[in-house]
DNA sequence: TGTTTGAATTGGTCATACCACTGGAAGGTC
DNA sequence: GACCTTCCAGTGGTATGACCAATTCAAACA
């Protein structure tokens, strides 16, 4: 048995972590104030350097604000919080996923997709052609491989989103991404349509190739509505069945650690190192 | 002359600020390490406690990635960082406006505000069909006023957003309107036509109001392209004037403070409070 | 040549003290 | 009583010094 990295977050982090999931969850309402952050030290047991960590990350993702002499409030994070919330969002605290999040991004992510194919399509350059045919390839060549499948499909978008030249869909990809990863292990199966249709992504290509916009919109918007009418279905069963019984949790999508404990060696760039 | 009202940043939020300046404008590359904290101490002149929190807030922005013992590494934001940074990636070191990051924020506007309308009428319910026609009413009543339009259209869209229950697209329209605030005053012209298109917004109302969700679609969609055009052929125009006389900066666009110091009382709600 | 070891470096944690701002209570004024 | 001023307890902001823990890499070693 292979011995388990141990996961070594910072007492800031666990801080934030609690706090951030006690505003997401509800049980610190919009308005009221936070404990004093040397109340904070007392409850938690850590020193007040960690607090004041965790504390003013809460301020940046906009779940309080924070003013000198006045306290810490809770704001309401629909309002204040950006899309870096939405990973948050994402798990719940007893480790299901949140469907109303899940089908949000799903929609978000319908919405952005042919947009990117169609810009991609206009400011494509050499290399960027040459990579979305090699990683059709690839694709081709690894047919079966769900797991495979889905870190090449997604790699093709990564591509494809690099290539549009709009710095916003970058940054919102690497959002959504994040927030897939979460849950990606739940997903290969549900998306397993999606990305091994060899055809939508090799039409992708091609209209890219071609520098053809309006066919790369059109063939972008077929590929993802196809995953996300799948992932519809699943989430609106999820949701009779969790309104059924009220009382369990959602048990059939888990987080990707869960379910997909041994991480497959697809992210071939460098240790994901952003919000830690 | 009214007393000006003092901007007090915390130590934290400035050295925060002139790091991630100097990331995002590659005069740290990435993959160089930062100097160490105690050496940011000396240099800037500050407490070390400062200096950490404002270290945590790039990692958790995707500007940095922090390993106990072996140093702060600057990241590759493209790569790395959320949607919440389009912000600071909006307004330039000179106080001028990116053309480029502008165009992308408009580009991601047009491809999301029709899904939002869609949604919206969906998934619509009796108050937020009250507060559209409000609204639409009360910008009929404000003609002439541009700054007034421009407040009422962003309402507008606040509640479609809000209405369309689609939680991704609310985070998302949060970082939006941050990042288009700090250009509104420069955008009050341009973008004069859509705000002021009293039949465009009416039109999104009365299909949200019957439950048309085609029609609420094509209707934002023809409402947004018209304004975004115009800000496409602004932007194309400084890019001209930006590559004819490369040694000074763009003029014509400011930021929000410079270009618009009254602030027109027009955000009805709290104090903004996110990141501070 | 490859391995081990250990010291220097760097981030993580802790405790304490004091400064700066806010909000409300106490007291005074009309 | 209503309104205003003053003052202080509470809260966040800043500063300092010390020590712990992980990493790195060069020196010592097999």
């Amino acid at each position: 048995m292979p011995l388990q990295k141990i996961d070594r977050r910072t007492l800031s982090d666990a801080v934030f972590d609690q706090l951030s999931r006690e505003i997401v969850d509800g049980r610190m309402a919009p308005g009221v104030l936070l404990p004093p952050e040397r109340e904070l030290v007392e409850v938690l047991g850590v020193n007040r350097g960690a607090v004041r960590e965790a504390l003013k990350r809460l301020a940046q993702s906009g779940l309080v604000q924070i003013q000198q002499g006045g306290g810490t409030r809770v704001l309401d994070y629909r309002r204040s919080a950006g899309l870096d919330l939405l990973g948050a969002l994402m798990v719940r605290s007893d480790g299901g996923v949140d469907v109303h999040v899940a089908r949000s991004v799903m929609e978000m992510r319908r919405a952005l997709a042919p947009d990117v194919a169609r810009l991609c399509a206009q400011r494509r350059d050499a290399t960027t052609v040459a990579r979305l045919h090699g990683l059709v390839d690839a694709m081709a060549s690894s047919a079966d491989d769900l797991a495979q499948l889905q870190s090449l499909s997604l790699e093709f978008w990564d591509v494809l989103v690099h290539a549009s030249g709009n710095v916003a869909y970058q940054l919102a990809f690497n959002t959504l991404r994040e927030t897939y990863e979460q849950i990606r292990g739940a997903l290969v199966i549900v998306m397993g349509d999606e990305v091994s249709d060899l055809q939508g992504h090799r039409a992708i290509a091609d209209a890219v190739s071609s520098e053809d916009a309006p066919a790369a919109r059109a063939a972008a918007e077929a590929l993802v509505d196809h995953g996300t009418r799948r992932v519809f279905e699943l989430l609106e069963a999820l949701a009779r069945e969790d309104a059924d019984r009220r009382t369990k949790p959602t048990e059939v999508l888990e987080t990707a650690d869960a379910a997909d404990p041994a991480n497959p060696p697809n992210t071939s760039k460098p240790p994901k190192g952003g919000p830690e």
